[in-house]
DNA sequence: TCAAAAAACCGAAACGTTTCGGATAACATT
DNA sequence: AATGTTATCCGAAACGTTTCGGTTTTTTGA
């Protein structure tokens, strides 16, 4: 593994002005800066990024802490989506990578600070975690410089991206009370997520400007999964046959309605409309096709890695970003039936 | 940020000390052990891996080069599952991964063994690059510890995982040929992956155990696109309407086959049946669902990160691992109509 | 009580960079 | 000829660890 030192010794200079030379300072003659920058390029010569990081006290580096990266949620691949969309940004940037694999939320011996700090990252992005969780305490109290997804928090070192959820979910329902529904049921995720109190928000906001009462018992938590949702749903459905539409916090948990439905002999849509959140993949191919709430997972990836840098580089601005929803009118949804 | 140093003031005694206490030595006493230990936790103390691994030589990090980490491929999670095959071995095991972001193929400027060498990764896992690319020669040059998934390459330093591609065409074909089908068509993918070759030998070994002749003509080039696959499965079936069945190299191109199928009329399964490889998720939601040929992406990755694990620590044994395949029987295949 | 053995500790070098402060040489200015 | 400027270069310290070889202290055994 040929160094500095080589290269130093082969063009007859010293280390200095071998370093000074390859990284283009003005005091190296260019004479000198061509030789030394020919004999690297002989001895194939490549920077140790760790020794430069140790000194410079900076690595170049983001970590990731995405919850996401399991087998479980390949489904909805929203994670990969961001996981994309910060490759993206980060490509273009001369940064690289870090994946802390944090295994199992339970079992984690290290904490977040010591996750960063042991690796020097710059800086931090985390994706997927609850807000009741450890790690995000914290994030707020150690100034590492880092990007949250979808936890409204802010410090000098620290932004967020979100999407528009309260708008998403208000359009979701709109939707709905446009074709005609007035009997709207809910499946929420779990209250330990920050757009669910969003979507909420959106659902009843909704609800009021049109003038529908809103019903608590139509609202149910899915904990954003598939076969907790059809459970809820079933129980929901059951128990309240009056409901003509159901919106859905996650496309995952509407699919989950769906088989609920299916279970129960109602037929989607005719005897019951579905909206969904994400647009993810299986929306489009699941038949009837999913009505569901669009946003960017790629674009949310791009713009956490895109605010990080501004947030190191100390740029002026905002340390909040939210994206737009758009709603994708499919098969699931339709006006209610006179009756 | 607290250093050795800092606690060995602390605890009085020398950095070599702290250095050789917190690291489980034996010749420090049990009593200055835990005095180091405490104070250390005090002061929240966290190594600086940095340091450590310039003086190591080695840095705990694998370095990963995934070509399908775009937006591009959110369809078929192949990518995903790798990454979290890889994730979830990384986690149980104590090192991390770095992610390269090469971004396009085309414009790279640096080579395989730049980046390994730079971020000093202690090995590499490659996936998705062509049998083509520049990257392979310096793998098989450099001796740097790598797995290499679907490409079958092995030295000293590099072994690979894959799945067994021959005998899972040869089922799927099989398959087929069970139901009664005789004629035969193939999208396979493009010639620049191994995949496609084995592929195409089991797709030709199944049809000679049954004394069927191959006819090259029903053999078409899908590059492993959706659309393309369209575009050539169009022409092929327009051409040869004697066909009756399709296997495809991959979901996505017999997506792409369904939907050509649509084009032309055809009824899948009744006129036409199709199978295809990888049992994406999509595979078991369109309509009609998907006979496919399984083979599991998350396993691959967790296979790849221990055989890189086992390279590392020169672990005798094979540096191959081969994984096995499953049929999945759907909606997509039925035995042809007789006529 | 003394020597040998064992246990506990430490100084300093090393890893490969960057950078501060200064040194040398060449040249221009008075 | 003396001075000031500028262009090049360099020595050495620093970053935070690990580890080699050695030293000191304690324990053991006769």
């Amino acid at each position: 593994m040929t160094t500095i030192k080589d290269i130093a010794k082969a063009a007859g200079v010293s280390v200095t002005t071998v370093s000074r030379g390859l990284n283009g300072y003005s005091d190296v003659s260019e004479k000198t800066r061509e030789k030394i920058v020919r004999i690297a390029k002989e001895l194939n010569y490549s920077p140790n990024t760790l020794a430069r990081s140790l000194v410079m006290n900076k690595s170049k580096t983001f970590g990731l802490l995405v919850s996401g990266l399991n087998q479980s949620s390949a489904k909805d691949n929203i994670t990969f989506g961001i996981l994309a969309g910060i490759n993206k940004f980060v490509g273009e940037s001369g940064y690289d990578i870090v994946l802390f694999s944090t295994t199992s939320t339970k079992q984690r011996e290290k904490t977040y600070t010591q996750l960063c700090k042991e690796r020097r990252v710059d800086g931090a992005i985390i994706q997927g975690i609850r807000t009741d969780d450890p790690y995000l305490k914290e994030v707020v109290e150690s100034d590492i410089p880092c990007v949250l997804i979808d936890i409204p928090l802010t410090t000098p070192s620290v932004g967020y991206v979100t999407t528009d959820n309260i708008l998403g979910a208000k359009k979701a329902v709109q939707h709905l009370i446009h074709m005609g529904h007035t009997r709207i049921g809910f499946i929420n995720g779990h209250g330990f997520a920050f757009v669910s109190q969003q979507r909420l928000i959106g659902y009843e906001e909704a609800l009021k400007e049109a003038t529908i009462p809103i019903n608590q018992e139509w609202i149910g938590n899915g904990e954003f999964c598939e076969v907790a949702a059809e459970r809820v749903a079933l129980k929901l459905l059951e128990d309240h046959p009056e409901i003509t539409a159901v919106f859905c916090a996650s496309d995952l948990m509407a699919l989950g309605v769906l088989k609920a439905a299916r279970k129960l002999g109602m037929d989607v849509p005719n005897e019951l409309s579905i909206v969904g959140f994400d647009d993810i993949i299986l929306a489009s191919y699941v038949t009837p096709s999913l009505t569901s709430i669009a946003q960017d997972t790629f674009q949310i990836g791009y713009e956490a890695a895109k605010l990080l840098l501004s947030i190191l580089e100390n740029e002026a601005g905002s340390h909040v970003v939210s994206l737009g929803t758009e709603l994708k009118v499919r098969e699931s949804t339709k006006p209610p039936r006179q009756q």
